[in-house]
Parts: C-alpha cells; sequence; structure tokens
DNA sequence: ATAGGATTAGACCGTACGGTCAAGACGCAA
DNA sequence: TTGCGTCTTGACCGTACGGTCTAATCCTAT
C-alpha cells in the first residue's frame, strides 16, 4: 500500500515518492502543464504510469503534493527569516529578502509550482489551488497590519498593501518564466527599495 | 471559403466570427483554458464545430484571434491616451490611468485574454503568445526613457522599471480573476499613487 | 526457505479532444 | 429554373489522456 496513513512509510517508497516528485516538476519545467502526462513524468521518473499512481492515488494528489513541497518550503524559510526580527519594517526586509533569495536558489521547484497552482482547474473549471485569500498571506497581513499601526508604513487597504506587495514580488517568477537562467541580481536589490518606497509612511 | 485573404469579407462571414470570438471569451471565463474545448465554444456560440474551424482554420488560429482582438483594442485605447500629454509624467499618468480604467470596463475580454496568454502552449510546450520582449512594451519603455532622461523618474534599469510597472498594472487582473465582480475603486486610485511612488526622482 | 505483503511493469479500457469529410441547405445571379 | 459559390451540419477518425487490472517480482521477517 502507498502508507497515506497508518505505519511508517517504506525506505523505498520515500525515496520512490521523492523521485517521482522531481520528476513532476523537471517534466512540468520542460513541457508546461497542459503537456505534462503522467506517461511523461513516469518516462523522466524511469519508472511505469501505475507506479505514481501506485504511491500517489491520481494524477491530482501528485500535484497537489508538489505544490504543497514547493510552497510550504518557501513559506518555513519566510517565517523564520520574519522570526528573527520584532519591528514590521525589518520583518518586511526580511520577508521580501528572504523570499527572493529561496526563488533565486530555487528555481525549478518554484517555476514549476507556479505553473500548476495558475493552470490546475477542478472538474468544472474552478481553480483548485489557487485560493490565495486568508491561509498563504496571513504572516504578510500581519507585518503590514502592525506596521500601519504603528506608522511605520502608510495607511492603505490592507487587501490592497499585500497585493502590492505579492506583485512586486511575483516580477522576480515572471523574470525567471521568461528566462529560466536569469540574473536576479539587480532584481534582488531593488525590489526591496521599491516596496518600501510603495508603503513607507510620509516622514 | 473562410476570406482569409482575397476578396472583401461576407456580411455573415464578420457576424459569425464576432459571433464564434465572444463565445470564445465566455468559454474561456466559464471553464477556464483547458476545458475551453471546441466542442463548447461551438455550444455556446450555437453553432457546429466545424463552423468554428470553418471560418478560423483550427482552435489555435481561433484563440490567437481572439488574444489579438482583446490586447490591440488595449493597446488602442492607451496609445490614444498618451498621444494627449508630452512630458513623460503626465504621459505614464495616462498610460496607466487609461488601461485601469480599459480592464475595469472590459473584464470579460481582458480576463479570457490573459488566461489564452498564460495558459496556451505550442506542440512541445513552448508558450505561444507570451512573447512579451519588444513589441508589447515598446510605449511603456518609451515613457519611462524619456522620464530618465530628464530626470523625472529615478535612474534604474529600463527593463526592471517596465516589469514593476507592469506588475503594479497587474493587481488588477489578478483581483479580477479571484472576483470577476470586484470592486476596483480603491485600486485604481491608490495604483498610480504607488507607481509614482516607486519611480519618481528624489527631490 | 518460504509465506505474505510491498512493489513494479505492461496490457488494457473508456473518454474527450481537435480535426476531417461528404452531403446537403441557402441565396443569388443568369 | 437552373447553376454555383457560400455556408452549415452531424457523423466519423486518430490520438492522447488518466486510470484500472493482472500477473509477476522483490524484500523482509520468521
Amino acid at each position: 500500500m502507498s502508507s497515506s496513513s497508518g505505519a511508517a512509510p517504506t525506505f523505498t517508497e520515500t525515496a520512490r515518492r521523492a523521485q517521482i516528485v522531481q520528476a513532476a516538476i523537471t517534466t512540468v519545467n520542460e513541457l508546461g502543464y497542459p503537456r505534462a502526462s503522467l506517461a511523461e513524468i513516469a518516462r523522466r521518473a524511469g519508472v511505469a504510469k501505475s507506479a505514481i499512481v501506485y504511491y500517489f492515488a491520481s494524477k491530482d494528489m501528485l500535484l497537489l503534493h508538489v505544490v504543497e513541497h514547493v510552497f510550504t518550503a518557501l513559506d518555513d524559510v519566510r517565517d523564520k527569516a520574519v522570526a528573527a526580527h520584532t519591528d514590521p519594517a525589518a520583518q518586511l526586509r526580511a520577508y521580501v529578502g528572504s523570499h527572493l533569495a529561496h526563488v533565486d536558489g530555487h528555481r525549478p521547484e518554484i517555476t514549476a509550482g507556479i505553473e500548476i497552482v495558475v493552470s490546475h482547474r477542478g472538474p468544472d473549471g474552478i481553480p483548485l489551488y489557487l485560493t490565495a485569500t486568508d491561509e498563504d498571506t496571513a504572516l504578510l497581513r500581519r507585518i503590514l497590519g502592525d506596521g500601519m499601526a504603528q506608522g511605520v508604513f502608510r495607511q492603505l487597504p490592507l487587501r490592497l498593501a499585500v497585493d502590492v506587495v505579492e506583485a512586486l514580488l511575483d516580477t522576480v517568477t515572471t523574470q525567471l518564466q521568461r528566462d529560466p537562467t536569469a540574473d536576479l541580481g539587480t532584481l534582488r536589490e531593488e525590489i526591496p527599495t521599491i516596496v518600501f518606497r510603495a508603503l513607507a509612511a510620509p516622514e
């Protein structure tokens, strides 16, 4: 059985699962979401289609696992970076900086994860992973909310401020989708500046 | 024959083509790109699949036509608005304002157009319409370049400045993808401010 | 060594897709 | 009326997909 619940996962199981997840990432990056079929993923993983369905219940479940794998890693990095500071300005700088650094250092995972989140749809066409409402932006909301309350950031609808920061961060991933080998040095320097320019309270 | 070249298009041809393009837009909005099949588009247009292939050579050609239809309209609006001003700051304000107004007033076309551009792939997985290099951003590049040369905007790599402006504008479309009926009032007020905050030269 | 679960491959199935095709319906000029 | 280009349809085809199933193989505990 594919573990899923109950006993501890076997050695081969954890290995195969990681191998298949990696294959899914490279497949999505090479062929794009629409052409990332089970057969292609299996081919890149060096296993049969049925092996994938055996470990993950379905293609949907595999992709969901990939998405979680990618974005919880990103979340963890940002959480850790932010936790090292207390005042909102420093926290925002840590948030943005750690985000950019992680994206820069994990390009394949990030681009594939975004591709899946954006493209994957449920059986009736509704986006499946693209929730993006509360949970995901909780940390950012808290930082910006605190900063506004303390007068560090200028007064702005919270949702708008969150969207602006995320839009500016998305500049990097957009760049990567255009050219996966792009040099992000300039962006990593300037984006934080622009974020603070956009949000800083007038003196 | 489906016109394509030579003689002037028939009355029914122009009507059918517009009807089918509209059906494609609503289909993409209702079902999302992956499920927007020829059959579904035909169903919404009230014609047979073969009628679509008759007027447009293929599904790809139909979608390409939709994309051009949507984005040349947006381009025209921005061109016209910018042409009414001469100094870069006013031109940028006109560019951003007209963009936001047009998007606000043509939500279905815009969301469908973006969905297609983002999701559509060629036979080997390479994005087909997602060029986004020179042509599309020519006007914005010129405005920002002039503004930097005149010291109105701060010195920044041109590409980065362009990406920032577009990212901030994309905030609106992202909002619309989450909720097609969202109120964009606040965004339309604040985005221009934030754009200028990000780009304005220090006094 | 051997039983029994874990694991793997390959054949197979139903479905949905984009596109083709032959045949007819419509409208208009002679 | 007759002919012809325009237009439209529904049936049909080949392909690729996600997923199932069967049978065989591996691994490990006893």
